[in-house]
DNA sequence: AAGAAGGACAACCGCCCGAGG
DNA sequence: TCCTCGGGCGGTTGTCCTTCT
């Protein structure tokens, strides 16, 4: 039996909200609160509208310190330097930029952003990387301090308490310094294998190994690649391949 | 000028998690 | 310990607007 629905979708309003809706809900909100029951509020606030629509509309829309707009190009590093190391945790990313909301940081990637990078990967005429080659690479199984090699389907344990970007981000760091301690550089040839109780790199052949924590699959790049993505983005080589996998998704 | 195509973004959906009974 | 509920999240869809043919 699957769980009873938030509210009776037959009997709310959806769709696009009027401004006499965005009014009740604004006033309300912003002489009570929200109450920490959002369910409850739209009854309290005169509204026939579902409770998470209406933290919706609050959330992205009405909120007084939202920031309209285009994004800065300052802002457009702090996505694309955010992705790179979170995936799309749009929320999360959105907390590093003032006034933003996830949903605007969300579309503005997936309309935007993504296309800018690929047009310039287009005009470089730069060959794209070449599809991960099946090798026989195992990763052991996740351990509480090995975020860096989650699958996407992992990262949703994340929300708490190691979910702030902070903590994941050291947690990263750490990773990546030791490689770099062992390497010597974060472009040398290095595969990182993380077990239960500790991570670990040891070095090796031709190829490169990232783990990617957004996405379902890890990747392995040539030395080659490492270039030809560092060179066009102007990103540095620990982190760019990383960029080619939101690419290819 | 009109229709088609594409872009932008608001809104919804379904899932997961934590809190509390 | 289990179950229910509400909050929060990412993915997806829908709709409106703009640009192109």
């Amino acid at each position: 039996m699957g769980r009873a629905p938030c509210c009776d979708k037959a009997n709310v309003k959806r769709g696009p909200w009027s401004p006499e809706e965005d009014q009740l809900l604004r006033s309300y909100i912003e002489e009570h609160g929200t109450g920490g029951n959002w369910i409850s509020l739209p009854r309290k606030a005169g509204l026939n509208r579902c409770g998470k629509s209406c933290r919706l509309r609050w959330l992205n829309y009405l909120r007084p310190d939202i920031k309209r707009g285009g994004f800065t190009d300052e802002e457009d590093d702090i996505i694309c330097s955010l992705y790179i190391q979170l995936g799309s945790r749009w929320s999360i990313i959105a907390s590093h930029l003032r006034g933003r909301t996830d949903n605007d940081v969300k579309n503005y990637w997936n309309t935007k952003l993504k296309k800018k990078l690929m047009a310039t990967y287009t005009t470089n005429q730069t060959p794209p990387p070449p599809p991960p080659p099946a090798v026989d690479f195992e990763v052991n199984s996740i351990g509480t301090d090995s975020i860096i090699a989650m699958s996407g389907k992992d990262r949703r344990h994340l929300h708490s308490p190691l979910s702030t970007s902070s903590s994941l981000m050291a947690e990263q760091r750490d990773v990546r310094s030791e490689n770099n301690e062992q390497e010597g550089s974060a472009a040398s040839s290095t595969v990182v294998t993380v077990d239960e109780n500790s991570s670990s790199s040891s070095g090796g052949g031709a190829m490169e190994y990232f783990s990617w924590p957004a996405g379902e699959d890890d990747m392995l790049l040539t030395e080659f690649d490492m270039g030809w993505i560092s060179e066009l983005l102007a990103t540095p080589r620990e982190v760019a391949p990383l960029i080619s996998h939101a690419f290819a998704n």
